[in-house]
DNA sequence: TTGACATAATTAGCCAGCTAACTATAATGT
DNA sequence: ACATTATAGTTAGCTGGCTAATTATGTCAA
């Protein structure tokens, strides 16, 4: 994944901002510095994931998977879940099974469904993971106070109802 | 990009930090947040810029270009602050020479370089593009006040500080 | 000067996303 | 009952990331 090391100055932020009068600098800084933090998080995560040869997508199927009570689920409630097509879930799931991580288990009632099961093997898997990432975690958060935490987790709820405002049938 | 839909519950959060005591639940939900919502970003980022006939990746380079002063900069230095290797570069570039948005012009003092130009139909594709973007972040930010977005920029601060704290020597 | 190393860009080949088309099964309306 | 439509999963083929190797050029120290 693309991950933006460098922010624009104040000094171009206002350039552009004259250029385009549409601009609202806070907003955009404050959009740009979102997305590199993300960036950043999430190829660190792919750091700590390789380490356990494991891939973020792949990984996360089995997070979902052991969610759910019955560590079961299916492709499509899966792939919906993670954000991807059906048919991208078929190759996560196509590489799962190869290690043995998962197996499809036909499902009894409707036979155009499978079940995706975490096996035994799945779980020590995550058990392997889980403490190093939890740790990882733990640290970069470490330094937020628990009404800071509280605050970031209101701001980010008020940006994503703002996203779905976004309107693309024109 | 893969998005996150689906966060966990208190209680499935809860059921995870028996099984893992590493784990800070506020930690992990304050992440998982993040995550979704730079996720969220990046895929209406993507609609948006998808209605000009622009990808994200290409889209960036644009907007590098533009915020040098001689509209100029060369593919390692642009790869560098995009965190994308120069091969991957190599490619966007070629998509962007292709379309005449960029050219490249070979640099009078290194033989190895090249320069990268931004050029007018590509100033205008940007022109065509970022009053629509920047009016989309103005609306998604509308509901945060100034001090809501100094507070978000430098909670992720902290963040990100605290990911460079990860040691992935051991 | 010249041998060793470093750097800029590209090429070749791999992998994980995507869309579109397909098969099989289920649900629905006349 | 049966034709139509919807749904679950897969397959095939495309694209944009990646790594590793290659070519060309520059730098530096013996």
């Amino acid at each position: 994944m693309l991950q933006l090391r460098d922010l624009p100055t104040q000094e171009v932020l206002e350039r552009f901002a004259q250029r385009y009068p549409e601009a609202d600098v806070t907003a955009i800084a404050s959009f740009l510095m979102l997305l590199r933090v993300a960036t950043d998080l999430s190829v660190a995560l792919d750091a700590c994931l390789s380490k356990h040869d494991l891939l973020q997508g792949r990984w996360w199927v089995l997070i979902l998977l052991m969610r759910e009570v019955d560590l079961t689920s299916t492709p499509s409630v899966l792939a919906e879940k993670l954000g991807i097509t059906r048919a991208t879930m078929t190759g996560l799931l196509d590489g799962l099974e190869q290690s043995g991580l998962v197996q499809r288990v036909s499902a009894p009632h409707d036979r155009r469904s499978v079940q995706i099961k975490l096996t035994e093997v799945g779980q020590a898997k995550l058990d392997a993971v889980m403490p190093d990432y939890y740790t990882r975690l733990r640290l970069c958060m470490q330094g937020l106070s628990e009404s800071q935490r509280n605050d970031l987790q209101s701001i980010l709820g008020v940006i994503d109802q703002g996203i779905s405002a976004w309107d693309f049938n024109q």
